[in-house]
DNA sequence: AGCTGGTTTGTCAACGTTGACAATTTCAAC
DNA sequence: GTTGAAATTGTCAACGTTGACAAACCAGCT
């Protein structure tokens, strides 16, 4: 009884004698035996895990995607494992580094700021990756996005729609490629409309984010009467501290945000919002993840995703 | 210029020629060398890895206590893997096979429903595990828990001093273990107050259940006028429901939560609950894995965290 | 030169698995 | 009972690293 026979027997491999398969199977059982995956990683350089690289777990949309892909991750028998970036390159190159190295059958990203090259380089290394809203054209990494400038301009045209003339833009401070889409969508719209755009802010993507970003918009902009935030969760920040200022939404203010967390349907007034599909998101990077791995070689087109707007009281 | 040498350099052991070091650095620097982890696990047994399980990654508390454990974990130059299990003893067994067979150093677990027997399971293959808000005795676990019986007692009492005499409780049909002591708290709070305590009644620990929880305490109980829910999640549906139904909070029903995640500050009316420190959590929980780490052979004692009942507006 | 003691480097095996292939067993057909 | 082919089982090396230990080197001293 060697140990190749167990390893057959274990992987399920044809050309075990059912008596021995049985026998083994009670050997197992009995001893409580455990396949070494490190080992099986080493040598088949598959360890059957997939990384999710979020910048921020406290940002809602993370885990709600986390939890849809995991769920469709674990239909091809893998486990997914999370890790976090704070959007720091370094830390993201740490955890790309460890789940690389765990010899991962692919990451999903969403890239921390400046870290194209970095990306690039853990392809170059064999890392199968899929990038979240950003483009990067290199082997080896496939890239799925939401159609973010429509996004932003779906939303402020519905501001410009309903009256609004002082619309204030709430941006992140962060990534500036994944930004870039909504601001150019935000001016589109104004362009569309023969109206010069309005005042843009940077601020961090939270709650907190939100409320020092309105303070100084509304200094920039004192007859400000519309807010498009860069995500939910500024979008909240920002009604609070609107509210704060004794001004009222929608009334004095409107507000719409990105995203769609579960959360914006309950808080009042329920927020106005563009809606990025989380399960839509999950099926397609998976999906791409999965073509992936089977077909190393193959260059992905970009994925464009749809978004739509959710209109609700805020707006 | 052998591998060895190069381990030596990589692991900055002690007794390499400064020349050699220099040399052996360029040329990995040249070749874009990174070491093998699954190699270099599978000898030494110790990967420089934790893991954090938890069961529901949309329940707001997990990722900000995973951002907080991730912090203190960094410390010790170990990179922290997230992963979630639904509650389901299954796919915590799936996750904790992983883990355990990448060498984790250590996991942190929340653990799912009647999966004690499976921790001690892991415990006995030599997995160091710390528990979360449950105790278990079995050498290799650690616990760490809140004194959720005085939480629920100070929630309680806080409600019957404020005049209140219907309380009813919105319990989690999950994980009796850790449902218990609040329950205890509960009845404990009208004991002394020599009542009778209040309804009970069970549902799923998200903001729907809080919703369809109310529903049928309401039913039992149609005097209604306090709230103690088992998390926060539970009591902003709880809150929501109870404005649908065109009472008020807290005028008509007081609500008090239970952990204290950051939207209870931001919420109208700004949520009354018993904060469960996630700072507080973090530390405690990340000494006792290195501790256990360090030297595994060790006891610990369960430890038991304080907790505090933060009053804002809506009880 | 020879010896000593310390520093630096290398050799070998091992970790637990699987790929490639060889050996053995089985069994039907002659 | 021999043959041949298929089915089953085993052997060996390899994956890339580190632990244990051996070898080589070096400087200082006699």
């Amino acid at each position: 009884m060697s140990a190749r026979t167990v390893s057959r027997v274990v992987n399920n491999e044809y050309g075990v004698a059912e008596a021995t398969r049985k026998q083994v199977l009670e050997a197992i059982e009995e001893l409580g035996y455990r396949p070494n995956l490190l080992a099986r990683a080493l040598i088949t350089k598959r360890s059957g895990t997939v990384g999710l690289v979020g910048g921020d777990m406290t940002d809602p949309y993370f885990p709600a995607l986390a939890e849809a892909v995991h769920h469709q991750v674990s239909e091809s028998g893998r486990t997914t494992f999370f890790a976090c970036t704070g959007n720091d390159p370094d830390r993201q190159d740490l955890v790309l580094r460890s789940l690389w190295s765990y010899a991962v059958d692919g990451v999903i990203v969403f890239p921390a700021r400046d870290s194209i090259d970095q990306l690039r380089g853990y392809a170059a290394l064999g890392l199968r990756i899929v990038v979240v809203d950003d483009v990067i054209d290199a082997p080896g990494i496939a890239c799925v996005r939401f159609d973010l400038e429509s996004g932003a301009r779906l939303g402020t045209r519905h501001l410009l729609d309903s009256g609004r003339r002082h619309v204030g833009m709430l941006a992140s401070e962060l990534s500036p490629h994944r930004r870039r889409r909504r601001e150019s969508g935000f001016a589109n719209a104004f362009e569309e409309a023969g109206l010069e755009h309005g005042a843009i802010v940077r601020a961090h993507p939270t709650v907190q984010g939100g409320e020092t970003g309105v303070d100084r918009l509304l200094d920039l902009e004192p007859d400000l009467d519309a807010i498009l935030a860069y995500n939910d969760v500024m979008a909240i920040g920002a009604m609070r501290a609107v509210e704060a200022r004794g001004r009222r939404v929608p009334d004095d203010i409107a507000v719409v945000g990105f995203d769609d967390i579960e959360l914006s349907a309950y808080i009042r007034p329920a927020l106005t919002t563009v809606r990025l599909d989380r399960a839509l998101l999950s099926i397609e990077v998976t999906r791409a993840l999965h073509s992936f791995i089977d077909a190393p070689g193959d260059r992905l087109n970009p994925i464009v995703l749809p978004v739509e707007l959710v209109v609700r009281r805020s707006a």
